[in-house]
DNA sequence: GGGCCCCTTTACGTTTACGTCAACGTCAGG
DNA sequence: CCTGACGTTGACGTAAACGTAAAGGGGCCC
């Protein structure tokens, strides 16, 4: 039970180097057990890799996706943290929110450029002589 | 007719330093015409910048962002390039959909903690004086 | 016991995306 | 004529996110 990995192995299953493994540690993104000198990553660890790239594929910081990593694992006992702690969540779900419109504008600027283009390409193909 | 913008002008719309305009344009993201030494910005400089600004929230790199503003004026006379234009044009969608993706996720993650959170919440202000 | 592979720490290098002066030109207002 | 606002280039500084090399330990396998 209780599946461990080692820095290699999660290296390769999420394609970043050791070093970069070594450097969210040192960030305080990820905190993996010891085995002696050699770093042991639980399950747990393996989630919060997961969260990491899928923050840096959304553009956010290192210290940003950390700050949004500590929202899983938030002590529910103190009370007054969970104020600040929803405020936390709603002004990142604005940024995403955010960026769900950007994204949406650039996709719509894309096919409208896609079908100018190709529209314009099956032209040319159909009288490949003329310069006009 | 024809209306100009000052850079400050500009930075102060976009919320960026005028060093930040400069820099664009050093890496070819940006070339206003001149009227002396002073650079003047017209209309469709600004549409420019607000797709690189789009482009930053996305988190896409200068360089990615400057292949991208590149796509929206593409010569339309030379069709082998409208080949390579159309891969460009599905590589960068792709992309794009994937965050979609990566944000559905993530949004419906913090709805899940949101809830668990708010709930905890009003429990606690049910009954304040019980410890568990 | 030599080679190989994986792991460790330390430390300096690199790229990106600007910030921060410095030193100077230009034009309007008082 | 002086000041102040706005503009210019050039050069150096810096923070983030790693890359890369150095120098070494531990285990296994024939």
């Amino acid at each position: 039970m209780s599946e461990t990995y080692g820095i290699a192995e999660l290296a390769r299953e999420f394609d970043v180097t050791t070093r970069t493994i070594r450097f969210y540690e040192d960030k305080g993104l990820l905190a993996p057990l010891r085995e002696g000198q050699r770093r042991v990553y639980a399950p747990r660890d393996r989630v919060r890799l997961r969260l990491i790239m899928r923050g840096k594929r959304l553009g956010f910081s290192l210290d940003e996706i950390r700050q949004l990593i500590d929202l899983y694992d938030v002590d529910p006992s103190e009370v007054m943290q969970l104020r600040h702690f929803l405020d936390k969540i709603h002004e990142h779900k604005e940024t995403l929110v955010g960026q769900q419109k950007d994204i949406a504008e650039t996709l719509a600027e894309m096919e409208r450029i896609e079908a100018q283009c190709s529209s314009l390409l099956s032209e040319k193909q159909k009288k490949p002589q003329t310069a006009n």
